[in-house]
DNA sequence: TGGATTTGACCTGC
DNA sequence: GCAGGTCAAATCCA
């Protein structure tokens, strides 16, 4: 049991890579929440003009709403990234497959699959997609220098879906910024597992970079920064859920850390769970005064 | 101990 | 024959 949801592939991360083989209903969920995400990132920076019009000479204040505003700015784009909207880095590859990684020698096997449309990503968190996956194999792929990894659907077996999806680190991946990873993804879902609640999961916060809790005898203790990042993953997650707030510790993904692969921590059935930090208003100044 | 991951072998298409 | 995709025994881990 507890193995079970070591190794799938979490799927609650869930990016909008992935929805590339969702049902078309989750779709349109997608769709919405990119846009709103849009919006919410075009609120944001009229909001930070607003703000630092207002506290302009205020030194700490204006410094704080400057950085905070510009996070939450920057975790909007993340988020609209991994859901597949148009902002970078998550960039859906043109179908001529010029990327990198992505079609050494491949090209005619392809057809292996038997004309099963594969949809293309380029994603800094290819193990987040509203999907839990079991890894099947890995394969080095000649003229890369990442092994190819292969995943089928973690309903695989009891619910015969038979989505596949390949992930590969892409080569041109710049050292200082985030790994890119190439994911191909290979027939559609048929366990209809991804939900909409599943985009809770969707932010991945180990590529966001948002630091883990410390826990020290039980306690989970926060740093500033921890603090201030939990709190605007928190914001993005209700953004993204409504009105059920996450916590972000629940870090998922399984960014290969351990190199047992990007087989996750923790797929859909991640203990998404539910957290007082309901980000309003008087919670976050409650937040700052801590601070 | 059960289930997931690893990895070499096998299969298939070009 | 080569290379990608899949299988399955061995291994690992909670």
């Amino acid at each position: 049991m507890q193995t079970q949801s070591r190794s799938i592939v979490n799927a609650n991360g869930g990016a909008a890579t992935g929805f590339g083989s969702a049902p078309a209903v989750d779709e349109q969920y997608y769709e919405a929440v990119v846009r709103e995400l849009a919006r919410g990132h075009e609120l944001t920076g009229e909001l930070q003009a607003e703000l630092l019009r207002v506290l302009r000479g205020q030194g700490q204040a204006e410094a704080t709403a400057a950085f905070i505003l510009g996070e939450v700015s920057r975790a909007f784009t993340v988020c609209t990234s991994i859901m597949g909207g148009s902002s970078t880095p998550a960039v859906t590859a043109p179908a001529d497959g010029t990327l990198a990684a992505a079609t050494a020698g491949e090209g005619a096997r392809r057809a292996k699959e038997d004309g099963v449309p594969r949809k293309r990503t380029v994603t800094p968190s290819p193990y987040s997609d509203g999907y839990q996956w079991r890894k099947y194999g890995q394969k080095r792929i000649i003229g890369t220098n990442f092994p190819r990894c292969y995943y089928r659907c973690g309903y695989h077996r009891e619910r015969g879906c038979r989505a596949t999806k390949q992930v590969q680190e892409e080569q041109h991946s710049n050292a200082g910024g985030p790994r890119m990873y190439l994911v191909i993804y290979g027939h559609e879902h048929t366990c209809h597992r991804a939900s909409p609640t599943a985009a809770v999961g969707l932010l991945d916060f180990s590529a966001v970079g948002l630091p883990r809790q410390q826990e020290q005898g039980g306690v989970v203790q926060l740093s500033k920064e921890e603090l201030e990042q939990q709190v605007l993953v928190s914001s993005l997650a209700c953004v993204l859920q409504g009105s059920q707030c996450y916590s972000g510790g629940g870090s998922q993904e399984g960014s290969s850390s351990q190199g047992r692969t990007g087989a996750g921590e923790d797929g859909g059935s991640a203990p998404a769970v539910p957290v007082e930090t309901s980000l309003d208003v008087m919670d976050y100044y409650d937040v700052t005064d801590t601070l």
